[in-house]
DNA sequence: GCTTAGGATTGG
């Protein structure tokens, strides 16, 4: 049986040596700016303008500067398809000129054969006539220009092979004349006698319109797209459209590499394409599913019950990122293309339109933190390292800054069997994936330089049974990309400037902020096996009882709320960062929060609370006040329960007093007059004082009543009682907390709240009122998170985490749950 | 020498 992948093995290689010359070139002439023909020519020829100005087609016979003179001859038979084409020309004589050929939409093409002009054709061997197609415009404009016998030079050209040389016996290559840089200069036959024509070098003709000159403004050439449901058999067209598959270039068993891919557009069809050619270059470059892709000059051909697009001569492709609001800049390695304000506009419809599209599948790329055993996935990453397992085998060494939840299986290769290095990992194993490349991808694999970046479609994450510890029954994972072209298997190196790159460079400068983090090393090289391992080092402790693996906060991040997590991660700031700030007051009620107010505050209302005497109940007592003319009345209910729980009210003292009188009282509620009645102060004052307590009510659902000496008073004198009596709606104090928490896959925000008081081990209500508790909290935290350390000094936390989302808003947020730290006497 | 592929995994 002969499988895709084995056939490709037998394929001829392709010349790295050729490839590299090629892309130089491209670059080079992308680089020099020196755009041939159209540019140097509209300058000398300004004064002409009206005969031919923006023809692509010139003629020639008057000696001026028309031919710019920096043109480079190339003799036809010295041509090969890796002749740097910029800045170069052909110079040959038309010996056969076939007819213009109509494509869709005013697009031509005409196939001609020039033959080397004759200063250079007896000295050279090799083939002296060459086949050049010219295609839009250009081909149009030729067809009616020049005739058989003319002398052209032929500048802004491709070489191509041409696949019938052995058929008609001329040039092994041929030439392609497309686009605004393609110019053909034409030194009309001379109709009598042949005169000798002007040399080469600095050409000076001049230009005279003939009889069979085009006229003078031809339009620039103009491409029309067809909508996919518009497509017949048949047709050679342009079309747009967003992919919805594709497969890297592959080799075929011809002589070219193919793509393969599927596209889609607003008329909602679904068409295939293949991609045939044997330059790589000339293939779509396309980075995921949902680019938007253009292409010039397929040919729509019947297959199964169905039309595919296949590349004719003369196609060409660009592609685009198809994210709303990304640059539109054409991806192609041809520095010849139309790309107009248009073709904008189309991509960014394109782009709207597929952006509303459930039809277009998502791409199945995910983070290393977020990969599962088992599955098929596509990786961003950056190449470490490789190495050659064996002919049918490279090893590729990748991160992409986010650690793995699962272990990741470390193939060890000798150093000198390694290219590229590892020591920018400062040895965090879990960082880096190892992944094996099969077959087919081995060629492409081992052209890859480490640094680079890569997409790895279609990898296989894979637990690897032969793992020395059977019993936990987590194997290390490792990543295969099989042999074949299947599901679009394959590696892509993508450009550094990719917008796709972007959270993996951010991931990867965040680990490498301190390479040298020794504690981080250690923690990564002793991934925690047990619960029990995990909380030996840690000083934090989780008493939930489920048995959840530990996984990464990238991971968590990952998560679809709500969900339950078990992290291990570092603390590297917290706010607010004074323990009484973190002391908040909340309505069990209407849920709202609020801060403790400040004495300032309090005592104003104190203050206020100084009027009129609401006069004596039968049990008041009178003592001298701070405040000079004044007198604190102290008034007890009628019917008040003698004993500790005493209820007293207090009328005018100030908030010192207050304190002072509360001290080891059970409970004091200050009181003021209002219409000759007694009544509570405003809520935003404590309405109890219980010895170095406070007791604060919610303004919004508390009903203060007045204050009935006759009352029958509380029966219960603990808060709620006395609350209820007065009809107050006691708040709860609590601890808020926002923890940033870090552990090398990335950083997360939790919250200490519902928690809070069981994190620190103390109630909230104690610590308001207690100086040595909050110390004892902050000092809990300097443990956590040391003043001032770096980050090898932070211990590590195992904490339990829940993510939810908020009803009002609609954010995710995290809390931290059934969690306890060991204090800040633990010795960890 | 006018072809090739025409999506569809599970493995080393």
């Amino acid at each position: 049986m002969t499988e895709p992948w084995q056939v490709a093995k037998r394929k001829r290689v392709f010349e790295p040596s050729g490839s590299c010359f090629r892309r130089a070139a491209t670059r080079e002439s992308r680089a020099s700016g020196n755009i041939l023909g159209a540019r140097c020519y509209r300058t000398t020829a300004a004064p002409l303008s009206g005969v031919t100005a923006v023809m692509p087609v010139h003629v020639v016979t008057d000696p001026t500067t028309l031919v710019p003179p920096h043109l480079q001859r190339l003799p036809i038979p010295d041509l090969t398809r890796s002749s740097t084409t910029t800045d170069t020309c052909v110079k040959g004589q038309v010996v056969q000129k076939c007819s213009l050929v109509a494509l869709e939409d005013d697009d031509y093409l005409l196939r001609t054969v020039i033959q080397e002009h004759e200063d250079h054709q007896t000295l050279l061997p090799g083939p002296k006539s060459i086949i050049a197609i010219l295609f839009g415009p250009l081909a149009k404009d030729f067809s009616q220009a020049v005739n058989q016998g003319d002398l052209l030079v032929l500048a802004g050209f491709t070489v191509s092979r041409s696949p019938t040389a052995k058929k008609d016996g001329l040039h092994p290559c041929n030439l392609q004349l497309d686009g605004g840089e393609a110019h053909v200069y034409v030194y009309p036959a001379p109709a009598p006698a042949p005169a000798p024509a002007p040399a080469l070098g600095p050409i000076t003709s001049t230009i005279s319109a003939r009889p069979t000159a085009p006229k003078a403004k031809t339009p620039k050439p103009k491409y029309t797209y067809v909508a996919l449901k518009d497509l017949k058999a048949g047709m050679v067209v342009n079309v747009y459209g967003v992919v919805t598959f594709f497969k890297q270039p592959f080799q075929t068993k011809g002589t070219d590499y193919c793509s393969t891919l599927k596209i889609t557009d607003q008329s909602n069809v679904k068409l295939g394409c293949t991609v045939f050619s044997d330059k790589l270059e000339d293939h779509p470059q396309i980075y995921k599913i949902g680019d938007i892709i253009r292409f010039h000059r397929v040919k729509i051909k019947p297959f199964n019950d169905s039309i595919n697009a296949l590349t004719t001569l003369g196609f060409s492709i660009l592609t685009f990122d198809g994210a709303m609001g990304s640059p539109i800049v054409p991806r192609t390695s041809s520095s010849k293309f139309h790309f107009t304000d248009e073709d904008k506009r189309t991509v960014e419809r394109l782009r709207a339109w597929a952006t509303s599209q459930s039809a277009i599948p998502p791409a199945p790329a995910v983070p290393l933190s977020s990969v599962r055993p088992k599955t098929f996935f596509d990786l961003t990453c950056q190449l470490l390292a490789k190495s050659v397992m064996d002919s049918t085998c490279t090893l590729l060494k990748v991160w992409d800054g986010t650690m793995c939840a699962n272990p990741l299986l470390n193939l060890f290769v000798q150093p000198e069997a390694l290219e590229g290095s590892m020591a920018i990992t400062g040895g965090r194993d879990n960082l880096v994936a190892n992944v094996l490349v099969y077959d087919n991808h081995v060629e492409v694999a081992q052209g890859l330089k480490p640094g680079s970046y890569l997409r790895i479609y279609n990898l296989h994450a894979l637990t690897q049974s032969t793992d020395p510890p059977p019993g936990d029954g987590a194997g290390h994972l490792a990543f295969h990309l099989h042999g074949g072209t299947a599901y679009g298997r394959g590696i892509r190196v993508l450009p550094d400037d990719s917008p796709d790159l972007q959270e993996l460079k951010r991931s990867l400068d965040s680990l490498q902020r301190d390479p040298n983090d020794s504690s981080l090393v250690e923690v990564w090289c002793t991934p925690p096996q047990s619960p029990e391992a995990e909380t030996e080092h840690s000083v934090t402790e989780r008493t939930c009882d489920h048995a959840l693996r530990c996984v990464t906060l990238a991971y968590v991040k990952e998560a679809t709320p709500p969900g339950v997590f078990h992290v291990r991660a570092q603390l590297r700031s917290y706010q607010p960062e004074r323990i009484h700030q973190a002391l908040k007051l909340h309505c069990p009620k209407c849920r709202e929060l609020q801060e403790v107010p400040d004495e300032v505050a309090i005592a104003s209302l104190f203050q206020q609370g100084m009027g009129h005497c609401s006069g004596a109940w039968a049990h008041t007592g009178y003592l001298d006040s701070d405040v000079p003319g004044r007198g604190i009345s102290v008034h007890l209910p009628n019917s008040a329960v003698r004993g500790e729980d005493q209820l007293v009210f207090v009328e005018g003292a100030t908030l010192g007093e207050m304190y002072l009188m509360s001290r080891g009282q059970r409970n004091m509620v200050p009181v003021r007059s209002s219409d000759g009645r007694m009544t509570l102060l405003d809520l935003s004052a404590p309405f109890l004082f219980q010895d170095l307590k406070q007791h604060y009510g919610c303004k919004r659902c508390s009903q203060v009543k007045y204050v009935d000496p006759d009352a029958e008073g509380t029966r219960q004198m603990d808060v709620s009682g006395i609350a209820e009596a007065l009809g107050v709606s006691p708040l709860q104090y609590v601890f808020l907390m926002k923890l940033e928490l870090e552990d090398g896959s990335g950083s997360l925000d939790a919250l200490l709240w519902n928690d809070a008081e069981g994190f620190f081990r103390a109630p909230a209500s104690d610590a308001a009122a207690n100086q040595e508790l909050q110390d004892w909290v902050q000092q809990t935290m300097d443990k956590l998170c040391p003043p001032g350390g770096s980050l090898e000094e932070r211990p590590w936390l195992d904490l339990c985490l829940r993510s939810y989302t908020t009803e009002e808003t609609e954010t995710v947020c995290y809390q931290i749950f059934d969690t306890v730290t060991r204090g800040p006497t633990s010795d960890v």
